[in-house]
DNA sequence: CCGCAAACATGATTTTTGTCATGTTTAATC
DNA sequence: GATTAAACATGACAAAAATCATGTTTGCGG
């Protein structure tokens, strides 16, 4: 199938050895790249419905995007954070599953579309990308757990600032060194740390207030070392 | 080398075919129970410990674990309940990471050792274990994004109704089919929830109350349809 | 540039949940 | 079977967080 737009090719891609597909042979990367289908997704837009069936992968060449989840009550929550590099869809496809969660693009986005027969015929022959497929997994499944505990155990005040460490983490800094390269609303925000979304707002102003963050808008400058303190507890 | 207990093969094993190696070929199963090194735990006995270094995974015969991580606090947070039939210790192995949980046994428990080499060295070879193990890799990080959820959405009475039935999930009813089948303290309850002692205490009083448990010491029998609407937050 | 809706902000109040205190029951050990 | 520590239970209170109400600001489309 032809690609609606082609961002090169994947074996000369910019993430080539920056996603998952690091370790697989060249000669699967090419197949891949066969059948790939590219595509550009706006800032707000869809990439696919929690409940819908997976017909393959996507992979991120550009921009950022939101895996989240609907709660009973229609409430959003974010379960993870996607940047360039990274793949997504594959929970679904592995588990013989419908999505678990919506994708949604943060910023104008391109992805790259590879359908499920050539990627689950890759991952058969290439025990590289086999074992970098459970690694992710495992490392996801940690991450997970990991939040479960904070959310389970740590107040707001502490879950906010080590979700403000995590963007950081994610999506680093801007050229200055101190804004988060993101822009999330207060609500992403909220629905990020698992709170409402006054409470994050309130707190971010006291965060401004303690000189641990500056905050611009959308724009969100943060002082690292300061909030450090803040998720180990330490603030006083 | 020598198996210091002898659960007859793995071939022959009663969770041969229950296991994430029901796919797997008879070549390699035989390779690995010519490894796999078999033990008894006792009740409270610990398995491995969080932050330690794994060197093979473990494969229930017979029994009860708990995983939990030790919150910053010291709280422990049971992130998994395992039995009969299921396999730990695989995360931090495919991550290359330390144990980010300690496994503790809930009751005598028989466990056969499989050394993280032939473990590896099998999942190289044959295709349907690895695929397999994607599989249980992605239901568990699905199972932990839902929790991760709820966790973050609903009030503790929806998650204490949801918890009793997710035991009920694992550990199955005893012969009289209402009494779940494990014996957890009120703390262990607590612990998986992600509440206060007292709060699950109060709580099960409540339950008791209104007709959903009945509570005989550790023996807890469950009345499933009315923990359900529990669940729904339709109880009113 | 204006109008308007969405996002942001903040105070007041209520609800939920955790903590502390205290007593009772249970179960393990000698 | 007495001793004793741990687990269970419950009330009173404090703290945390959500909700509700009400403005203010921001950014977008005409």
């Amino acid at each position: 199938m032809q690609s609606q737009h082609d961002y090169s090719t994947c074996q000369s891609c910019a993430q080539r050895f920056n996603s998952v597909f690091c370790k697989a042979r060249e000669e699967y990367v090419k197949a891949i790249n066969d059948q790939k289908i590219c595509n550009t997704f706006k800032k707000g837009q869809l990439l696919f419905n929690e409940g819908a069936y997976p017909f393959g992968v996507y992979c991120i060449n550009e921009g950022k995007i939101k895996l989240s989840h609907q709660g009973d009550d229609g409430k959003e929550q974010i379960i993870r954070l996607l940047k360039a590099g990274d793949v997504l869809g594959y929970r679904a496809l592995l588990s013989g599953d419908r999505y678990g969660a919506s994708a949604v693009a943060l910023e104008d986005t391109k992805v790259c579309f590879i359908p499920k027969e050539i990627f689950i015929t890759v991952l058969k022959n290439d025990t590289g990308l086999a074992f970098e497929m459970m690694k992710l997994l495992s490392d996801e499944l940690h991450k997970a757990e990991v939040k479960l505990t904070h959310l389970a155990q740590k107040p707001i005040r502490e879950r906010l600032a080590e979700t403000l460490l995590f963007i950081k983490e994610t999506y680093g800094f801007e050229e200055d060194g101190i804004t988060l390269n993101v822009r999330l609303s207060r609500e992403e925000i909220a629905n990020l740390v698992g709170t409402a979304t006054e409470s994050t707002i309130r707190l971010l102003s006291d965060f401004k207030k303690d000189g641990m963050v500056e905050l611009d808008g959308k724009k969100i400058k943060i002082l690292q070392h300061k909030l450090l303190l803040q998720t180990a507890n330490l603030q006083d």
